[in-house]
DNA sequence: TATAATAACTAATGTTATTAGTTTATTCAA
DNA sequence: TTGAATAAACTAATAACATTAGTTATTATA
Protein backbone atom coordinates (compact mmCIF):
# COMPACT_ATOMS: atom_id res chain seq x y z
CA UNK A 1 0.00 0.00 0.00
CA UNK A 2 1.47 3.42 -0.74
CA UNK A 3 2.00 6.35 1.51
CA UNK A 4 -0.84 8.58 2.00
CA UNK A 5 -3.30 7.09 -0.02
CA UNK A 6 -5.63 9.58 -2.17
CA UNK A 7 -8.20 9.66 -4.64
CA UNK A 8 -8.61 6.32 -6.56
CA UNK A 9 -8.26 6.40 -10.55
CA UNK A 10 -11.57 4.93 -11.02
CA UNK A 11 -13.42 7.29 -8.96
CA UNK A 12 -11.87 10.03 -10.99
CA UNK A 13 -13.22 7.94 -14.21
CA UNK A 14 -16.62 7.39 -12.90
CA UNK A 15 -16.63 11.24 -12.25
CA UNK A 16 -15.78 12.33 -15.59
CA UNK A 17 -17.90 9.89 -17.14
CA UNK A 18 -20.96 11.30 -15.03
CA UNK A 19 -19.80 15.00 -16.49
CA UNK A 20 -19.94 13.66 -19.90
CA UNK A 21 -23.32 11.94 -19.56
CA UNK A 22 -24.79 14.62 -17.97
CA UNK A 23 -23.53 17.54 -19.45
CA UNK A 24 -21.45 17.14 -22.93
CA UNK A 25 -18.27 15.42 -23.89
CA UNK A 26 -16.91 18.95 -24.21
CA UNK A 27 -17.81 19.83 -20.49
CA UNK A 28 -15.28 17.61 -18.81
CA UNK A 29 -12.64 20.17 -17.64
CA UNK A 30 -9.95 19.17 -14.78
CA UNK A 31 -11.71 22.30 -12.84
CA UNK A 32 -14.98 20.64 -13.27
CA UNK A 33 -13.55 17.58 -12.55
CA UNK A 34 -11.41 18.63 -9.52
CA UNK A 35 -14.72 20.82 -8.37
CA UNK A 36 -16.69 17.35 -7.69
CA UNK A 37 -13.98 15.73 -6.44
CA UNK A 38 -13.21 18.20 -4.02
CA UNK A 39 -9.76 18.67 -5.20
CA UNK A 40 -7.51 21.29 -6.72
CA UNK A 41 -7.16 21.08 -10.40
CA UNK A 42 -3.09 20.52 -10.09
CA UNK A 43 -3.97 17.60 -7.98
CA UNK A 44 -5.20 15.88 -10.35
CA UNK A 45 -1.70 15.45 -12.15
CA UNK A 46 -1.15 12.85 -9.73
CA UNK A 47 -3.20 10.92 -11.12
CA UNK A 48 -3.70 11.25 -14.75
CA UNK A 49 -1.07 13.17 -17.47
CA UNK A 50 -3.70 16.36 -18.38
CA UNK A 51 -6.80 16.23 -19.21
CA UNK A 52 -5.69 14.67 -22.68
CA UNK A 53 -4.48 11.67 -20.59
CA UNK A 54 -7.63 11.71 -18.67
CA UNK A 55 -9.74 11.39 -21.81
CA UNK A 56 -7.10 8.39 -23.71
CA UNK A 57 -8.28 6.69 -20.03
CA UNK A 58 -12.10 7.17 -20.59
CA UNK A 59 -11.60 6.17 -24.09
CA UNK A 60 -10.39 2.70 -22.66
CA UNK A 61 -12.58 2.64 -19.50
CA UNK A 62 -15.68 3.23 -21.92
CA UNK A 63 -14.39 0.69 -24.33
CA UNK A 64 -14.33 -1.46 -21.58
CA UNK A 65 -17.85 -1.50 -19.92
CA UNK A 66 -19.46 -1.43 -23.70
CA UNK A 67 -17.26 -4.74 -24.45
CA UNK A 68 -18.76 -5.82 -20.90
CA UNK A 69 -22.23 -5.18 -22.27
CA UNK A 70 -21.57 -6.60 -25.63
CA UNK A 71 -20.69 -9.83 -24.14
CA UNK A 72 -23.16 -10.44 -21.75
CA UNK A 73 -25.69 -9.78 -24.75
CA UNK A 74 -24.65 -12.13 -27.01
CA UNK A 75 -23.61 -15.42 -24.98
CA UNK A 76 -25.74 -18.38 -25.51
CA UNK A 77 -26.77 -16.96 -28.74
CA UNK A 78 -25.97 -16.89 -32.27
CA UNK A 79 -26.55 -16.37 -35.63
CA UNK A 80 -29.16 -13.38 -36.39
CA UNK A 81 -30.44 -13.63 -32.98
CA UNK A 82 -26.83 -12.96 -31.49
CA UNK A 83 -26.16 -9.95 -33.59
CA UNK A 84 -29.69 -8.69 -32.91
CA UNK A 85 -29.04 -8.94 -29.13
CA UNK A 86 -25.82 -7.42 -29.46
CA UNK A 87 -26.90 -4.65 -31.37
CA UNK A 88 -29.84 -3.75 -28.94
CA UNK A 89 -27.17 -3.79 -26.52
CA UNK A 90 -24.70 -1.59 -27.95
CA UNK A 91 -27.84 1.41 -28.90
CA UNK A 92 -28.67 0.86 -24.95
CA UNK A 93 -25.52 1.44 -23.65
CA UNK A 94 -24.70 4.52 -26.06
CA UNK A 95 -28.07 5.78 -24.51
CA UNK A 96 -27.71 5.28 -21.09
CA UNK A 97 -24.13 6.88 -20.95
CA UNK A 98 -23.76 9.26 -24.15
CA UNK A 99 -21.07 10.98 -23.12
CA UNK A 100 -19.16 7.84 -22.20
CA UNK A 101 -19.75 6.31 -25.50
CA UNK A 102 -18.70 9.58 -27.16
CA UNK A 103 -15.42 8.98 -25.72
CA UNK A 104 -14.75 5.44 -26.63
CA UNK A 105 -14.15 7.15 -30.00
CA UNK A 106 -12.17 9.70 -28.77
CA UNK A 107 -8.57 10.02 -29.95
CA UNK A 108 -7.13 6.42 -30.31
CA UNK A 109 -3.55 7.16 -30.46
CA UNK A 110 -1.67 4.64 -32.32
CA UNK A 111 0.62 3.81 -29.39
CA UNK A 112 -2.26 3.59 -27.08
CA UNK A 113 -1.60 -0.23 -26.37
CA UNK A 114 -4.02 -0.31 -24.10
CA UNK A 115 -7.14 1.26 -25.98
CA UNK A 116 -6.46 -0.98 -28.78
CA UNK A 117 -6.13 -4.16 -26.26
CA UNK A 118 -9.79 -3.67 -25.85
CA UNK A 119 -10.90 -2.50 -29.07
CA UNK A 120 -9.32 -5.71 -30.55
CA UNK A 121 -11.44 -7.79 -27.82
CA UNK A 122 -14.39 -5.96 -29.67
CA UNK A 123 -13.82 -6.83 -32.99
CA UNK A 124 -12.93 -10.54 -31.97
CA UNK A 125 -16.20 -11.02 -30.58
CA UNK A 126 -18.02 -9.69 -33.77
CA UNK A 127 -15.87 -12.45 -35.43
CA UNK A 128 -16.93 -15.19 -33.76
CA UNK A 129 -20.35 -13.95 -33.71
CA UNK A 130 -20.02 -13.58 -37.51
CA UNK A 131 -18.45 -17.67 -37.42
CA UNK A 132 -22.02 -18.47 -37.93
CA UNK A 133 -22.64 -17.18 -41.53
CA UNK A 134 -19.40 -19.20 -42.66
CA UNK A 135 -18.05 -16.59 -44.67
CA UNK A 136 -14.36 -16.96 -46.02
CA UNK A 137 -12.11 -14.65 -44.14
CA UNK A 138 -11.87 -11.48 -46.10
CA UNK A 139 -16.04 -11.39 -46.33
CA UNK A 140 -15.58 -12.30 -43.00
CA UNK A 141 -13.67 -9.17 -42.08
CA UNK A 142 -16.04 -6.71 -44.48
CA UNK A 143 -19.10 -8.19 -42.62
CA UNK A 144 -17.89 -7.29 -39.25
CA UNK A 145 -16.57 -3.41 -40.33
CA UNK A 146 -20.06 -3.38 -42.12
CA UNK A 147 -21.88 -4.29 -38.74
CA UNK A 148 -19.67 -1.50 -36.50
CA UNK A 149 -20.23 1.08 -38.75
CA UNK A 150 -24.15 0.80 -38.83
CA UNK A 151 -23.56 -0.06 -35.22
CA UNK A 152 -21.57 3.63 -34.91
CA UNK A 153 -23.18 5.58 -37.82
CA UNK A 154 -26.47 4.86 -36.46
CA UNK A 155 -26.11 5.48 -32.85
CA UNK A 156 -24.46 8.53 -33.41
CA UNK A 157 -27.19 9.91 -35.54
CA UNK A 158 -29.92 9.05 -32.73
CA UNK A 159 -28.06 10.85 -30.23
CA UNK A 160 -27.23 13.88 -32.43
CA UNK A 161 -31.21 14.19 -33.47
CA UNK A 162 -30.59 13.58 -37.09
CA UNK A 163 -33.39 11.20 -37.75
CA UNK A 164 -36.93 12.70 -37.67
CA UNK A 165 -38.97 12.13 -34.48
CA UNK A 166 -41.86 9.98 -36.24
CA UNK A 167 -40.68 6.74 -37.33
CA UNK A 168 -39.79 4.50 -34.41
CA UNK A 169 -35.84 4.17 -34.17
CA UNK A 170 -35.48 0.47 -32.39
CA UNK A 171 -37.78 0.06 -35.55
CA UNK A 172 -35.21 1.62 -37.92
CA UNK A 173 -32.47 -0.43 -36.11
CA UNK A 174 -33.89 -3.77 -36.16
CA UNK A 175 -34.71 -3.15 -39.86
CA UNK A 176 -30.79 -1.85 -40.79
CA UNK A 177 -29.44 -5.10 -39.31
CA UNK A 178 -32.04 -7.60 -40.74
CA UNK A 179 -31.43 -5.89 -44.01
CA UNK A 180 -27.63 -6.14 -43.70
CA UNK A 181 -28.03 -10.33 -42.59
CA UNK A 182 -30.34 -10.94 -45.15
CA UNK A 183 -27.86 -9.22 -47.41
CA UNK A 184 -25.02 -11.33 -46.06
CA UNK A 185 -27.37 -14.78 -46.25
CA UNK A 186 -28.13 -13.92 -49.85
CA UNK A 187 -24.70 -13.79 -51.11
CA UNK A 188 -23.61 -16.77 -49.49
CA UNK A 189 -26.55 -18.95 -51.20
CA UNK A 190 -24.59 -17.50 -54.70
CA UNK B 1 -22.94 48.40 -50.11
CA UNK B 2 -22.06 48.82 -46.59
CA UNK B 3 -19.12 51.24 -45.30
CA UNK B 4 -16.31 50.38 -44.46
CA UNK B 5 -16.04 46.75 -46.08
CA UNK B 6 -13.69 44.65 -44.35
CA UNK B 7 -14.00 40.07 -44.37
CA UNK B 8 -16.45 38.08 -46.15
CA UNK B 9 -17.90 35.29 -44.42
CA UNK B 10 -17.06 33.20 -47.41
CA UNK B 11 -13.33 33.94 -46.53
CA UNK B 12 -13.57 33.13 -42.79
CA UNK B 13 -15.49 29.63 -42.91
CA UNK B 14 -13.05 28.72 -45.91
CA UNK B 15 -10.13 29.67 -43.85
CA UNK B 16 -11.49 27.99 -40.76
CA UNK B 17 -12.35 24.75 -42.40
CA UNK B 18 -8.90 24.64 -43.66
CA UNK B 19 -7.43 24.64 -40.25
CA UNK B 20 -9.97 21.82 -39.34
CA UNK B 21 -8.49 19.85 -42.02
CA UNK B 22 -5.23 20.11 -41.79
CA UNK B 23 -5.13 20.57 -37.79
CA UNK B 24 -7.95 18.76 -36.77
CA UNK B 25 -11.14 20.08 -35.14
CA UNK B 26 -9.58 21.36 -31.90
CA UNK B 27 -7.30 23.30 -33.59
CA UNK B 28 -10.15 25.59 -34.60
CA UNK B 29 -9.80 28.80 -31.90
CA UNK B 30 -10.82 32.26 -32.70
CA UNK B 31 -7.27 32.95 -31.87
CA UNK B 32 -5.99 31.07 -34.68
CA UNK B 33 -8.23 31.84 -37.13
CA UNK B 34 -8.01 35.57 -36.23
CA UNK B 35 -4.33 35.25 -37.17
CA UNK B 36 -4.61 33.35 -40.46
CA UNK B 37 -6.79 36.33 -41.16
CA UNK B 38 -4.58 38.94 -40.06
CA UNK B 39 -7.15 41.01 -37.85
CA UNK B 40 -7.16 40.57 -34.10
CA UNK B 41 -9.53 37.77 -32.35
CA UNK B 42 -12.41 40.72 -31.60
CA UNK B 43 -12.82 41.39 -34.78
CA UNK B 44 -14.35 38.28 -35.81
CA UNK B 45 -17.60 39.43 -33.37
CA UNK B 46 -18.47 41.68 -36.28
CA UNK B 47 -19.09 38.15 -38.56
CA UNK B 48 -19.67 35.46 -36.16
CA UNK B 49 -21.46 35.15 -32.77
CA UNK B 50 -18.55 33.68 -31.08
CA UNK B 51 -17.04 30.43 -31.62
CA UNK B 52 -20.69 28.40 -30.99
CA UNK B 53 -21.57 30.62 -33.90
CA UNK B 54 -18.89 29.99 -35.88
CA UNK B 55 -19.47 26.40 -35.42
CA UNK B 56 -23.07 26.08 -36.38
CA UNK B 57 -22.03 28.08 -39.75
CA UNK B 58 -19.42 25.68 -40.27
CA UNK B 59 -21.56 22.66 -39.77
CA UNK B 60 -24.01 24.20 -42.82
CA UNK B 61 -21.04 25.52 -45.16
CA UNK B 62 -19.99 21.76 -45.06
CA UNK B 63 -23.02 20.69 -45.17
CA UNK B 64 -24.01 22.40 -47.91
CA UNK B 65 -20.77 21.21 -50.20
CA UNK B 66 -21.41 17.62 -49.29
CA UNK B 67 -24.82 17.98 -50.90
CA UNK B 68 -23.49 19.40 -53.70
CA UNK B 69 -21.12 16.51 -54.07
CA UNK B 70 -23.49 13.76 -53.71
CA UNK B 71 -25.86 15.63 -56.23
CA UNK B 72 -23.57 15.37 -58.96
CA UNK B 73 -22.59 11.70 -58.21
CA UNK B 74 -25.92 10.68 -58.04
CA UNK B 75 -27.56 12.36 -61.39
CA UNK B 76 -28.56 10.55 -64.27
CA UNK B 77 -27.68 7.37 -62.26
CA UNK B 78 -30.78 4.76 -60.53
CA UNK B 79 -30.56 1.92 -58.56
CA UNK B 80 -27.38 0.28 -57.24
CA UNK B 81 -25.48 2.45 -59.70
CA UNK B 82 -26.83 5.53 -57.93
CA UNK B 83 -26.15 4.51 -54.28
CA UNK B 84 -22.47 3.48 -55.05
CA UNK B 85 -21.73 6.28 -56.77
CA UNK B 86 -23.25 8.42 -53.82
CA UNK B 87 -21.54 6.26 -51.27
CA UNK B 88 -18.22 7.11 -53.23
CA UNK B 89 -18.50 10.73 -52.94
CA UNK B 90 -19.54 10.61 -49.82
CA UNK B 91 -16.33 8.84 -48.49
CA UNK B 92 -14.31 11.04 -51.12
CA UNK B 93 -15.65 14.45 -49.34
CA UNK B 94 -15.00 12.93 -45.64
CA UNK B 95 -11.27 11.85 -47.13
CA UNK B 96 -10.54 15.28 -48.93
CA UNK B 97 -12.18 17.39 -45.92
CA UNK B 98 -11.87 15.37 -42.81
CA UNK B 99 -12.43 18.37 -40.56
CA UNK B 100 -15.20 19.92 -42.19
CA UNK B 101 -17.16 16.59 -42.43
CA UNK B 102 -16.49 16.00 -38.82
CA UNK B 103 -17.94 19.39 -38.27
CA UNK B 104 -21.29 18.61 -40.62
CA UNK B 105 -22.24 17.00 -37.62
CA UNK B 106 -21.39 19.69 -34.90
CA UNK B 107 -24.05 20.53 -32.71
CA UNK B 108 -27.09 21.25 -35.03
CA UNK B 109 -29.44 22.92 -32.70
CA UNK B 110 -32.95 22.57 -32.71
CA UNK B 111 -33.40 25.85 -33.88
CA UNK B 112 -30.90 26.53 -36.70
CA UNK B 113 -33.30 26.26 -39.53
CA UNK B 114 -30.35 27.21 -41.91
CA UNK B 115 -28.47 23.64 -41.06
CA UNK B 116 -32.33 21.48 -41.46
CA UNK B 117 -32.98 22.58 -44.40
CA UNK B 118 -29.85 21.61 -45.53
CA UNK B 119 -29.80 18.33 -43.79
CA UNK B 120 -33.51 17.55 -45.05
CA UNK B 121 -32.36 18.63 -48.94
CA UNK B 122 -29.89 15.54 -47.99
CA UNK B 123 -32.61 13.15 -47.19
CA UNK B 124 -34.77 13.87 -50.08
CA UNK B 125 -31.83 13.27 -52.43
CA UNK B 126 -31.55 9.83 -50.49
CA UNK B 127 -35.16 9.50 -50.32
CA UNK B 128 -35.37 9.72 -54.57
CA UNK B 129 -32.74 7.41 -54.91
CA UNK B 130 -34.66 4.72 -52.84
CA UNK B 131 -38.06 5.06 -54.74
CA UNK B 132 -36.31 2.78 -57.45
CA UNK B 133 -36.52 -0.14 -55.43
CA UNK B 134 -40.42 1.09 -54.36
CA UNK B 135 -40.76 0.33 -50.75
CA UNK B 136 -43.83 1.32 -48.95
CA UNK B 137 -43.32 4.65 -47.38
CA UNK B 138 -42.15 3.49 -43.61
CA UNK B 139 -39.80 1.40 -45.32
CA UNK B 140 -37.95 3.63 -47.45
CA UNK B 141 -37.64 5.64 -44.25
CA UNK B 142 -35.82 2.74 -42.11
CA UNK B 143 -33.79 2.22 -45.81
CA UNK B 144 -32.61 5.89 -45.59
CA UNK B 145 -31.38 5.76 -42.14
CA UNK B 146 -29.93 3.04 -42.56
CA UNK B 147 -27.44 4.17 -45.58
CA UNK B 148 -27.09 7.80 -43.23
CA UNK B 149 -26.00 5.52 -40.68
CA UNK B 150 -23.85 3.21 -43.04
CA UNK B 151 -22.32 6.11 -44.80
CA UNK B 152 -21.73 7.75 -41.93
CA UNK B 153 -20.21 4.95 -39.10
CA UNK B 154 -17.91 3.85 -42.06
CA UNK B 155 -16.60 7.30 -42.78
CA UNK B 156 -16.11 7.86 -39.07
CA UNK B 157 -14.37 4.85 -38.31
CA UNK B 158 -12.16 5.13 -40.99
CA UNK B 159 -11.02 8.56 -40.15
CA UNK B 160 -10.17 7.36 -36.91
CA UNK B 161 -8.16 4.38 -37.96
CA UNK B 162 -10.55 1.95 -36.25
CA UNK B 163 -10.02 -0.01 -39.25
CA UNK B 164 -7.00 -2.59 -39.34
CA UNK B 165 -4.68 -2.28 -42.47
CA UNK B 166 -4.47 -5.25 -44.24
CA UNK B 167 -7.95 -5.39 -46.37
CA UNK B 168 -8.99 -2.67 -48.76
CA UNK B 169 -11.17 -0.09 -47.48
CA UNK B 170 -13.04 0.91 -50.52
CA UNK B 171 -14.21 -2.67 -50.82
CA UNK B 172 -15.20 -3.29 -47.43
CA UNK B 173 -17.08 -0.24 -48.49
CA UNK B 174 -18.61 -1.47 -51.69
CA UNK B 175 -19.50 -4.50 -49.59
CA UNK B 176 -21.27 -3.24 -47.00
CA UNK B 177 -23.62 -1.41 -49.47
CA UNK B 178 -24.09 -4.18 -52.01
CA UNK B 179 -25.26 -6.23 -49.08
CA UNK B 180 -27.45 -3.78 -47.30
CA UNK B 181 -28.94 -3.53 -50.89
CA UNK B 182 -29.04 -7.05 -51.32
CA UNK B 183 -30.93 -7.08 -48.15
CA UNK B 184 -33.43 -4.59 -49.38
CA UNK B 185 -34.05 -6.26 -52.69
CA UNK B 186 -34.61 -9.79 -50.77
CA UNK B 187 -36.93 -8.67 -48.38
CA UNK B 188 -38.67 -6.89 -51.27
CA UNK B 189 -39.07 -10.46 -53.04
CA UNK B 190 -41.29 -11.85 -49.92
C1' DT C 1 10.10 6.79 15.68
C1' DA C 2 12.22 8.44 11.52
C1' DT C 3 12.33 8.18 6.63
C1' DA C 4 10.65 7.89 2.16
C1' DA C 5 7.06 8.09 -0.84
C1' DT C 6 3.04 10.07 -2.41
C1' DA C 7 -0.86 13.11 -2.67
C1' DA C 8 -2.46 17.13 -1.65
C1' DC C 9 -1.57 22.14 -1.75
C1' DT C 10 -0.29 27.40 -3.33
C1' DA C 11 1.52 30.45 -6.65
C1' DA C 12 2.38 31.74 -11.14
C1' DT C 13 2.14 31.73 -16.28
C1' DG C 14 0.18 31.49 -20.78
C1' DT C 15 -3.74 30.69 -23.81
C1' DT C 16 -8.20 31.47 -24.89
C1' DA C 17 -13.07 33.52 -25.37
C1' DT C 18 -15.61 37.29 -24.58
C1' DT C 19 -17.31 42.11 -23.49
C1' DA C 20 -17.00 47.16 -23.47
C1' DG C 21 -15.66 51.02 -25.40
C1' DT C 22 -12.82 53.52 -29.14
C1' DT C 23 -10.96 54.55 -33.60
C1' DT C 24 -11.01 54.34 -38.50
C1' DA C 25 -12.58 53.93 -43.02
C1' DT C 26 -16.10 54.26 -46.50
C1' DT C 27 -20.61 54.99 -48.51
C1' DC C 28 -24.14 58.17 -49.48
C1' DA C 29 -26.88 62.25 -48.96
C1' DA C 30 -26.85 67.19 -48.56
C1' DT D 1 -17.12 68.60 -51.64
C1' DT D 2 -18.29 67.78 -47.14
C1' DG D 3 -20.31 65.61 -43.28
C1' DA D 4 -23.14 62.16 -41.06
C1' DA D 5 -24.06 57.41 -40.57
C1' DT D 6 -22.54 52.87 -40.56
C1' DA D 7 -19.81 49.07 -39.95
C1' DA D 8 -15.41 46.99 -39.36
C1' DA D 9 -11.42 47.18 -37.31
C1' DC D 10 -8.99 48.23 -32.97
C1' DT D 11 -7.28 48.34 -27.58
C1' DA D 12 -8.07 47.15 -22.92
C1' DA D 13 -9.82 44.30 -19.55
C1' DT D 14 -11.82 40.14 -17.40
C1' DA D 15 -12.71 35.37 -16.51
C1' DA D 16 -12.01 30.48 -17.25
C1' DC D 17 -8.94 27.15 -18.06
C1' DA D 18 -4.58 23.94 -18.40
C1' DT D 19 -0.30 23.46 -16.90
C1' DT D 20 4.29 23.80 -14.36
C1' DA D 21 7.18 24.56 -10.30
C1' DG D 22 7.81 24.29 -5.85
C1' DT D 23 5.88 23.36 -1.00
C1' DT D 24 3.37 21.02 2.67
C1' DA D 25 1.06 17.23 4.73
C1' DT D 26 0.12 12.45 5.47
C1' DT D 27 1.04 7.58 5.99
C1' DA D 28 3.18 2.99 5.24
C1' DT D 29 7.20 0.68 6.49
C1' DA D 30 11.86 0.08 7.99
Amino acid sequence: MSPRRGLDLKVILETAAEIANTEGVEAITLAALAKKLHIKPPSLYNHIDGLSGLQSKLAVFGLEQLLKELTKASVGRAGDEAVQSLAEAYVSFARKQPGLYQLTLKAPKEEDTDYHAVANELVELLFGIFRAYHLNDEAAIHAVRGIRSILHGYTTLEQKGGFGLSIDLDVSLRFMIDTFLAGIKSANRK
